[in-house]
RNA sequence: GGGUGCUUAGCUCAGUGGUAGAGCGCUGCCCUUACAAGGCAGAUGUCGGGAGUUCAAGCCUCUCAGCACCCACCA
């Protein structure tokens, strides 16, 4: 049965899909070496699949499938994240819907919500990810059985949580102590400093007066609630204006407070008034000055950011900000307001504005394990694609603080620790050990969770079964490659490497790909409000202009947002978005996968690579309605006769090879698709198809056969070279093909991946086809310019003897009724072109003033490539400096266009 | 304040010293039995500006400009 005329990808990936991962094929194959390993981000629990997400999934499973391919142990090991803060909002809100809070709740019935909820439409990522053709080897780690790999709360990552936890307590490395933490009062937490983003905003910032006696300073700030709790005023030592101050007191207004002027040198004279008011209970820097100068910090804030133990207690932070400037302003001591503008900490998750806050939280020492992050990635061990990204790693480790990793939430992985009654903490395994260590004394758990980033960071020796020795761990670990987003060099991929390094000795990964960023087809951040984003599925399945502008839509609150957004989709996507196709969204995403920084994806390139498919699908169907039931020379009982064009497709077919296997070593994925594409468009489809027709048409019975093997066998090679960008129509083709070829396999995605084989390399070949090409073109552009209507066959004159290729492609492309050689052109009002050894002229009467003008045309380019090519040549110190071969590689070309020129100029 | 990228054809991007490229778009001619999601031909660029190094610069150096991003405790 032919292939349908054109391809349908939904109908092929259906077929697939399911009867590769029930047959186990993306599973590993125990402990066979070599290994080839990549962990998968983990995808947050609340996820859905992004292009973000496809685009590194589409490298992942290219690398994957090309390893599997190539015979390597390949083990993707994916899973989700608890992703603990963000996963506790999205239930929170809906119990907001239903009236209620958490603490209505309780924790316990809280967390067991959540993890229903989780269990409801926890893997809807994964789903989408074997849309997208993704080949994990979902059964891996997949302790809760639902084919998604791990689970970073399950009980085995759990375990491994606790073991880490309870180490690196025993060894010091983390410790529980009362710092300034970054604070999100909305949530109640603590947050790292990672999880603030500092956004300039337009502000104010006031100027105060502390009186003393018999003087009084001025100082600036931009919080002035936070004066309630000032300990000092801070000027520079240097600063001759108040050396004599220091050491002397001055009144806290509104408090009847009296604090000390002092020096420091953090304070710079240069700006505002050069005196710093200090408030070490909240302010980073004033803590720090505070430590120094010995200075209780005194707390003005409640945990929900309400002023506390002034006459302004209850007061909301910024209610308090108001009411204190009214009262100083009373009091004549606001010296002046001014519009600023000023960096504002914001919480990562809920933009709210963080307070830096004293409260008891456990941290992680970071010196020693930095050290080693750096030696690992400065020893060569873990490289960075992008190099560059180095510099970036590089930057953080070397300015690293302790990581604040006790969250105040209720989804997560509840720290290990308990207290007695006393207060003493006991760190164990379990709360029966805890209660072994503390001598039988009552136990009350801490109730604070870790940091979804500190399971994150295990991942690596976690999911291959750590604490345990597992074989696993010695085989893949360190993976081979990490692909991930720069966002989270500082988050996921700094912190694996150190922590993989400290509990394993090796490093998680040996290269990390750090890929680009999607970006809508103007180079702007996809956004939801911009309604610019791209679903990875629409571009598969396809979406009507109805169904994508009410789904752009979908849950937005304000009203010019919408209008915003249905204008921009009316604009950008006026009839829908067609159904691409995985392959055709994978081969986009392979192809514009550079080393730059952002991708912005183009649909006219998707719509492109569909095209592509498309070409591909129908060469396959050429070559089967012209080989399937004949002999396609498979076995030597018949002889086969292989001609120079067979040869050269074979030759260029390596050519090919070598570079796809350079564009996966380099990770330059536009490479390797390009050098697909254009294999299999430009050389295989334009040439040799097309003069394939030719030999079957005319060719001997031997040549018919060389000529279909070779059709078979190319294609049949240049699907499995294709089969990891673009898996489902070649596995659907393969299917066909294969058999043709003599080759056996259930699968394409498990037969042995092309390589490139230098003695199949034909340089004869290759030259004698160059040529045909050449003569091909010339005497196209001829046909074209001299308007011979496409299907009419005409005679061409020949001079020089054209070799056997030359005549077929002639005849196949060229539309030439006969060629006849002849020793000289005849004299004949025909146009002319000379093409390497020859010269051509179709028999056609074309007008001769407009035939001397397109030759006086060639001949003044000719001129002046060879007065360029002479002077250069002339050039002393060209000849004598530059290499020998670039040298002689100007000589053949002034010599080629003068010899072309010669003959131009005899015909005139 | 420190750092990192980017600027090449109308658009999206390759191109790390030796004759400026691809895809899409554009123009013209073709529904030639694999493919109109196609074929053939064609047009299109002072490679951001300036200076330097070199026999030779899109590529190396310096400088300026613009764009983007990251880090940082200036009240």
């Amino acid at each position: 049965m032919p292939l349908d005329k054109s391809f349908d990808p939904h109908a092929v990936e259906a077929r697939w899909y399911g009867r590769w991962e029930n047959a186990g094929w993306f599973a590993h194959q125990g402990d066979v070496q070599p290994a080839y390993c990549i962990q998968l981000p983990p995808p947050n629990v609340t996820g859905t699949l992004h292009m973000g997400h496809a685009f590194q999934q589409t490298l992942m499973d290219a690398l994957i499938r090309y390893h599997r391919m190539r015979g390597d142990n390949t083990n993707w090991v994916v899973g989700t994240d608890h992703a603990g803060i963000a996963t506790q909002i999205v239930v929170e809100r809906q119990l907001q819907d239903e009236g209620k809070s958490r603490h209505d709740l309780g924790r316990e019935k809280f967390v067991e919500r959540v993890w229903r909820w989780k269990q409801r439409s926890g893997a809807s990522i994964t789903r989408q990810m074997r849309r997208l053709g993704a080949s994990c080897n979902w059964t891996y780690a997949d302790t809760e059985g639902q084919k998604a790999g791990y689970f970073t709360m399950d009980e085995r990552m759990s375990r491994a949580v606790v073991e880490v936890f309870v180490r690196l307590y025993e060894e010091g490395v983390i410790y529980r102590g009362k710092r300034l933490v970054n604070w999100d009062p909305v949530l109640g937490t603590a947050v790292s400093d990672l999880e603030v983003d500092s956004e300039e905003e337009d502000g104010k910032i006031w100027e105060i007066r502390y009186p003393g006696v018999g003087f009084s300073l001025t100082v600036a700030t931009t919080r002035p609630e936070t004066m309630l709790g000032d300990v000092a005023v801070a000027v520079n030592p240097k600063d001759g204006r108040y050396a004599a101050l220091v050491g002397k007191a001055v009144q806290l207004p509104l408090t009847g407070r009296t604090i000390p002027v002092i020096a420091d040198d953090y304070v710079d004279p240069a700006f505002g008034t050069g005196c710093v008011k200090i408030t070490p209970a909240h302010d980073f820097n004033d803590f720090a000055v505070g430590q120094r100068h010995g200075l209780a910090p005194i707390e003005i804030l409640t945990l929900d950011a309400k002023i506390k133990g002034t006459p302004y207690a209850g007061l909301d932070r910024f209610e308090a900000r108001k009411r204190v400037l009214a009262d100083l302003q009373q009091q004549g001591l606001l010296v002046s307001e001014k519009p600023y503008k000023l960096r504002v900490p914001r919480s990562g998750r809920t933009n709210e504005i963080v307070e830096p806050m004293l409260t008891d939280q456990w941290f992680v020492k970071m010196d020693r394990l930095a050290r080693s992050g750096l030696e690992a990635v400065a020893s060569g061990e873990v490289r960075f694609f992008p190099e560059h990204w180095r510099s970036t790693y590089d930057h953080w480790l070397e300015n690293i603080q302790d990581w604040c990793i006790s969250r105040q939430l209720w989804w997560g992985h509840q720290i290990p620790a308990w207290y007695d009654e006393a207060g003493k903490i006991h760190v164990a395994r379990s709360e029966e050990q805890a209660r072994a260590k503390a001598g039988g004394a009552n136990l009350r758990r801490d109730a604070d969770v870790l940091d979804t980033w500190f399971s994150s960071a295990l991942v690596p020796f976690s999911s291959l079964g750590w604490p345990e020795k597992t074989k696993d761990l010695e085989i893949f670990l360190p993976s081979s490659v990490l692909i991930t987003g720069f966002d989270i060099i500082f988050f996921w991929v700094a912190r694996m490497i150190m922590m993989t390094r400290h509990f394993t000795g090796k490093v998680p990964f040996r290269h990390v790909y750090i890929n680009a960023i999607v970006r809508d087809a103007e180079g702007e951040k996809m956004s939801k409000s911009k309604g610019n984003t791209l679903d990875p599925l629409d571009l598969i399945d396809g979406i009507t202009l109805p169904e994508l502008l009410a789904k752009s839509t979908v849950g937005l609150l304000r009203a010019e947002h919408k209008e915003k957004i249905e204008k921009y989709v009316r604009t950008h996507y006026p009839q829908g978005i067609p159904a691409f196709g995985a392959d055709a969204l994978r081969f986009t995403f392979a192809a514009q996968a550079t080393f730059a920084r952002t991708l912005n994806f183009d649909l006219g390139r998707c719509e492109g690579y569909r095209n592509f498919c498309n070409k591909l699908w129908n060469a396959t169907r050429f070559v089967l309605l012209n080989a399937e039931g004949k002999n396609c020379g498979q076995d030597d009982k018949a002889p086969v006769e292989l001609s120079a064009w067979d040869r050269w497709i074979v030759s260029t077919l390596q050519r090919a090879e070598a570079e796809v296997e350079k564009g996966f070593a380099d990770y330059r994925f536009d490479n390797a698709a390009g050098a697909i594409y254009r294999f299999v468009w430009d050389e295989y489809c334009d040439w040799y198809v097309e003069v394939a027709k030719e030999q079957l048409a005319r060719g001997n019975e031997a040549q018919q056969r060389g000529t279909r093997r070779t059709l078979v066998r190319v294609l049949e090679a240049a699907l499995r070279l294709a089969h990891p960008i673009i898996p489902f129509i070649t596995e659907e083709l393969w299917q066909r093909v294969a058999p043709l070829a003599g080759k056996t396999g259930e699968t394409v995605m498990l037969a042995p991946y092309p390589q490139s084989q230098p003695e199949k390399i034909d340089e004869a070949a290759e030259r004698e086809i160059a040529v045909a090409k050449e003569v091909v073109n010339a005497g196209r552009n001829l046909r074209s310019e001299a308007k011979v209507p496409p299907k009419d066959r005409i005679p061409f004159y020949i001079v020089g003897k054209p070799s056997e290729a030359t005549h077929t492609s002639t005849t196949a492309l060229l539309r030439v009724s006969e060629l006849r050689i002849v020793a000289d052109l005849p004299s004949a009002d025909s146009p002319v072109a000379v093409v390497g050894p020859h010269r051509i002229m179709p028999h056609i009467e074309v007008d001769p003033a407009a035939e001397r003008a397109r030759i006086a045309k060639e001949i003044k380019r000719l001129e002046a490539e060879v007065a360029k090519a002479r002077a250069k040549l002339a050039n002393a110190s060209f000849v004598e400096r530059a290499p020998a071969h670039v040298v002689q590689q100007e000589r053949d070309r002034l010599h080629a266009f003068q010899a072309t020129l010669d003959k131009l100029t005899a015909k005139t």
